[in-house]
DNA sequence: GTCTATACTACGATAGAC
DNA sequence: GTCTATCGTAGTATAGAC
């Protein structure tokens, strides 16, 4: 069934349009430029997934962390989910910068897209949630507000995705994956409170 | 010379430009929306701007903070600098959200209008930087990588702006102004692991 | 300074041949 | 399953009338 080395057309298109939503974002980038970078005819996404939008959702679908993956967060070890987190989302900016850089895109343009995305998301985001309301409850963090402790580790773990906006005044190169969740895990739980690191 | 209560188009086509910029992003803007929002005709941006990316560049000149406004930071008390960026940056978000969501749109994308973007931008990243190695060096603050400080620091307080996202999962509603200003230096002081407040 | 009309390009989608 | 050809729409920019 593998013709040769050559994925099939579907495939070649996801893996394509990853890269091109990626890059340039969902409006900047074209179905033609999708398929160019594909190598497949401009018509295949019509077929094959029913139009950009729907391809643009195949692809969370295809790579984006599954709700299984949240609850390797374990509620009774609120210091070790948070980095636990830490290191997954590192990773996953580091390894596959691609769909990050696409949610972080979509954010910002609360593009109408973003229920589906959403659905995506959000458990592992509630997850964060019981795991930071455990780690109060059992006085290991110090916040008053849940929402505001949850946007304040976001925060400082999305913002490492824009280095290359702040790269010219930077003094030092990207720090590389280890070294990314020692400072993140540093700033963080001392952010919350926490003593232990 | 002013016609009655009508601004002359140009200024019209400039708010409406920061409305419809922040609102659906550049790509997502077409010039037609924008003088339609405006009230004048399409042609009127060619003439007044030279197009649609200059219209863009126009709309940082006449609203973007000065170099001066970052002087306000004061080297020699760097908690009070933090607190006045904080302050400065949630008054922004609060009371004209609209540079703020072209910034972070234009950043998530690394779009072309970037280096302009910069030229705006970077004289206050660089006085949070002054500020933080001078806290550093007084011992107020204490971290290793004045790189990472900054991004914590940035991380913290540009999260807010995406509260819209997050809202059906937030149990309050988004803080007001100073509720806002305190929960961050709350969080931000403490990861730079200053024990005042 | 403003408007009408239009030129030109690019996009997404689809029908139909192979 | 894939390709060619084309349709309809929307985009930016410009020439020229007022």
């Amino acid at each position: 069934m593998n013709h040769n080395q050559e994925q099939d057309a579907k495939q070649r298109i996801l893996l394509a349009a990853r890269k091109c939503f990626a890059a340039y974002g969902f409006d900047r980038t074209s179905v033609r430029q999708i398929c160019e970078e594909a190598g497949v005819n401009v018509a295949l996404v019509s077929y094959h997934f029913g139009g950009k939008e729907n391809l643009f959702y195949a692809l969370f679908e295809a790579y984006f962390p599954k709700k299984e993956e949240a609850e390797r967060m374990k509620v009774e070890d609120p210091v070790g989910a948070v980095k636990l987190l830490i290191e997954e989302i590192t990773r996953m900016r580091i390894h596959y910068p691609e769909l990050i850089s696409l949610l972080q895109q979509e954010i910002a343009l609360m593009s109408p897209r973003i229920p589906i995305i959403r659905q995506h998301a959000f458990p592992i985001w509630e997850r964060l949630r019981e795991v930071l309301q455990a780690g109060k409850d059992q006085k290991q963090f110090d916040f008053e507000s849940l929402d505001q402790a949850m946007l304040f580790v976001l925060g400082s773990l999305f913002i490492h995705k824009q280095w290359p906006y702040f790269e010219p005044i930077m003094s030092d190169p990207q720090p590389n994956f280890e070294a990314s969740v020692s400072y993140a895990t540093f700033f963080i739980l001392r952010g919350l409170g926490c003593s232990d690191s």
